[in-house]
DNA sequence: TACATGACCTACATTTATGCACAAGAGGCG
DNA sequence: CGCCTCTTGTGCATAAATGTAGGTCATGTA
């Protein structure tokens, strides 16, 4: 092994299952990668892909590579994450990765915020579906809803969240009777997601009246745009259904639990400035408007949502000085 | 770190301490070596090292990645050994290390018929004077004079050697009352290794009459040569000295313990055919001239090396046929 | 069977990296 | 002090790797 990075490539090969996989994954043409994969098949004197039509597949040899590009590899993050640790400087990219539901307006301005107050400081956001191993460093903070996160992360809850059922205000007319038990034969159309046919999470459906399943999704854009549509009621965060404007709080069922949110990164970057700093600006406003995620008891809810609004300007100007 | 190769030159830049060595060892120019750092340290957004007349010094960024190069050599070189001892074939080439003083004739006989005997194995021989290392695959097999190698190769002791003392015909008429000890005044000239006068081995002069140093050296070669000018007796191995037609045994001093031949290979190339089979030749042709590292008893000595001489001829042609 | 698709290989143009030659700067030494 | 050697940095010609485009083969589908 003359060359080192030539054990990229078969890394990639082998993972994408393919030339043309890898050569995507890498960022080259798929003709580089078949050519350094035969330098390094004569160099070694080995196959380590036997061809296939239906791709390339690992020989023994291969597989032997394969392990050890992984040490190799798992030793080079490791090596861009020292790096990235001694960092002291002030400028430079920050990648934070956020579920795409958190990435709303508040959110957005919480950003915009921060690049104002840090103008040097580069934020690129991720609200890729995907969970970004931080590990590997594909981010370098993550705003989590998770009820515990990995251990190995490091950082803080920042607000917990409660969750309740949001419906169109016409459906929450038309169902009025049975929202205040006059009528107790009628069963609720909600939105269910795939998720909880296979286990259905407790107290899901406690102190509401009989419930039927009007459709199934499992995206949770697709049950909002439903429920905006009427179709029935759907349970989500306070946050998002209290922010929706055609949607409402179906009466006479209190909020309960939900999962909460976390801010965190690697232990290694936790002494990072642009990490730490990007950390405690960002916690500090989550934490501000604890009173969106939690949502406040029953009746008053919409009118406490709108005072938390407004204390959320409040602050942000303030700290935009 | 996109490019795993820079981490390469990374290494023999801190191990070389400066551009021009690493190039050296890497057999490049001095130019691709600099702009591969610079490349590297751009990517990473630091400096890896200071710039000095006297060379360059690693920075801290650079020490972390220099112990995070030699990570990653190590797993190269295990990738390196783990596809080596995966290898069954005959044919190829097979690095073998030998002391230089060891490659006298009779081993080129043994390499000669090997050849004739596995044409298709490409034997190479490094008669480097410092020690290669089986670990880093510098070498396929050792043959090593030591008392006791390495416990972490594997392969066996071939045969004891036994040393003695060695002047010319000329030296030892000269000295031959000295040897026969009716001269007991004049001390005998011989030709001394410089670390003997760090730590004299035990039982060097028994059995000798009184002696003095005629001159010192720290070449076995060069002392053969000062031994054949006459210029003093010289102790060697019984082989180096009894083959040199122009030395002959002192009279009166017998033989004493000298240090064993081993043959050696790293542990996971044992079960590889080229290795197990030269392993295997090669520690039977020198079993069979044990008589040649032995000596024998006094005044026998001269005629027993040369039927043993004998003797090995007839095993060779045999094995040759 | 014919067709479309995906994956790989190959020939040629182009970009990129490398080697070479030279210049500048820093010790070492008479 | 000047001379020498060693090391590093910089243009320029060359060599090597890459991208592009076309071709082949196998597979799945109408």
């Amino acid at each position: 092994m003359t060359d080192w990075d030539s054990l990229r490539y078969i890394l990639a090969v082998a993972r994408e299952g393919g030339l043309s996989g890898a050569a995507r994954v890498l960022g080259v043409n798929h003709a580089t990668v078949s050519r350094q994969l035969a330098k390094a098949e004569d160099a070694a004197g080995v196959r380590f892909f036997t061809r296939l039509a239906s791709g390339l597949q690992p020989t023994e040899a291969g597989q032997v590579a394969i392990s050890h590009a992984e040490e190799v590899e798992a030793r080079m993050v490791a090596l861009d994450m020292a790096l990235a640790a001694r960092d002291e400087t002030e400028e430079g990219e920050l990648k934070v990765t956020i579920p795409p539901l958190m990435a709303e307006d508040n959110f957005a301005e919480d950003i915009k915020e921060f690049k104002a107050l840090h103008p040097g400081i580069d934020v690129h956001l991720l609200g890729a579906t995907e969970v970004l191993n931080l590990h590997r460093r594909e981010a370098d903070v993550a705003i989590r809803v998770t009820q515990a996160p990995e251990e190995s992360l490091w950082g803080r809850m920042v607000t917990p969240q409660r969750a309740g059922w949001f419906a169109s205000p016409e459906f929450v007319e038309r169902y009025k009777d049975v929202f205040e038990r006059r009528d107790m034969d009628t069963a609720l159309p909600y939105i269910g997601f795939s998720a909880w046919f296979a286990s259905t999470p407790a107290g899901l459906f406690s102190e509401l009246p009989p419930v039927r399943v009007a459709i199934k999704t499992d995206d949770m854009v697709s049950a909002m745009s439903l429920a905006r549509q009427g179709m029935g009621m759907v349970r989500t965060s306070h946050l998002l259904g209290s922010s929706d404007p055609k949607l409402v709080r179906v009466p006479g069922v209190p909020l309960s639990d939900h999962t909460p949110i976390w801010v965190l990164t690697h232990p290694d970057l936790r002494h990072v400035p642009r990490v730490t700093e990007f950390m405690r600006f960002i916690a500090n406003r989550i934490t501000a408007r604890r009173a969106l995620y939690m949502g406040l008891d029953e009746s008053s809810a919409n009118a406490a949502t709108r005072s938390d609004g407004a204390k959320l300007e409040g602050i942000a100007s303030e700290i935009a000085e």
